[in-house]
DNA sequence: ACGTTTCCCTAGTAATCCGATAGGAAAACT
DNA sequence: AGTTTTCCTATCGGATTACTAGGGAAACGT
């Protein structure tokens, strides 16, 4: 009964800092996986599949040889980190394992629909408007940051 | 690379289904298992080990023999939807199994922190204010119901 | 041309989890 | 007693997760 809930996997996770170290690295830079992989700790084997995945994505574009390495397709702050979750992970939001358009409830459970709905277009509306440049830069819009700002959003229950 | 992002298992979206149905009969009358499986299109053995989570959670008190089955410990209105998932299904959010506070980023994803923490004040905020009492009688609360009525909410990507 | 570097692709794998099932013991009722 | 229903434990196949291995294909420097 314990550790489920809404998760975001390691892939999500990992795909958002590699992006962010790209972010900072400049549209000119390019880095290597083996580089991405040591400054962020992620299993460089690993992080090649996903960064295979950004690239098929359409958010990173790659070199091979010597000079090679991974450099954003396009300005970090146009990228959201939405957009990287969605590349690495698929959908953000799942009932059930399928999309909450999908679902048909009955009975007193009608109403579970618009609020799954509801639930979803709250985070979109959170990682859509958050792009890779704001996190690198460590300046999140004013109005996510103000919900980091009640401390009860840093306790545990 | 599909089907996964941030999801609600089935036991999730089954429990807080059982508890409406537990709320909708009303705090004095008792559903059996059985009952609010096939209301529901729930598999009943599945059911009876979530109903099991429930009421050790203490959401939920239980009967058994002839005149036995399942309500509401509480007022349905005294209920959030966030409780339900929470007794059944774990943390509400977690970032690569362990929860927000846990984590540590260095670098440029160091504000990624404060990101996992304001999405899932979010969710909190729609989950822990809307109550079994809220879905069961169709009314939404004003705030919850506006985030439905954008139709971009009901569409794909 | 040659060798190095780096990305790229396909498989594989151990562990875990998810959704579901089975069989029965314990308690409450008639 | 006998029925009903909850309660407990155990199990299951299949999918997913988080990795690892090994090598092929392209770009580069010399």
């Amino acid at each position: 009964m314990d550790n489920r809930g809404m998760r975001i996997s390691a892939r999500a996770d990992y795909a958002v800092r590699a992006a962010l170290e790209l972010a900072a690295a400049g549209d000119d830079t390019s880095l290597k996986a083996e580089a991405i992989a040591s400054a962020q700790g992620i299993p460089h084997k690993f992080l090649e599949g996903i960064l295979g995945d950004l690239r098929r994505g359409g958010l990173v574009v790659s070199q091979r040889g010597g000079r090679g390495g991974y450099r954003l397709a396009r300005p970090a702050d146009s990228i959201a980190i939405a957009d990287v979750i969605r590349v690495a992970d698929g959908p953000l939001v799942s009932v059930r394992g399928v999309r909450p358009p999908e679902l048909s409830y009955c009975g007193p459970a009608e109403s579970l629909l618009p609020l799954w709905i509801a639930v979803r277009a709250n985070v979109r509306k959170i990682l859509g408007a958050v792009t890779l440049a704001h996190v690198a830069a460590a300046k999140l819009p004013d109005d996510v940051l103000s919900l980091t700002e009640d401390p009860e959003a840093w306790t545990n229950p």
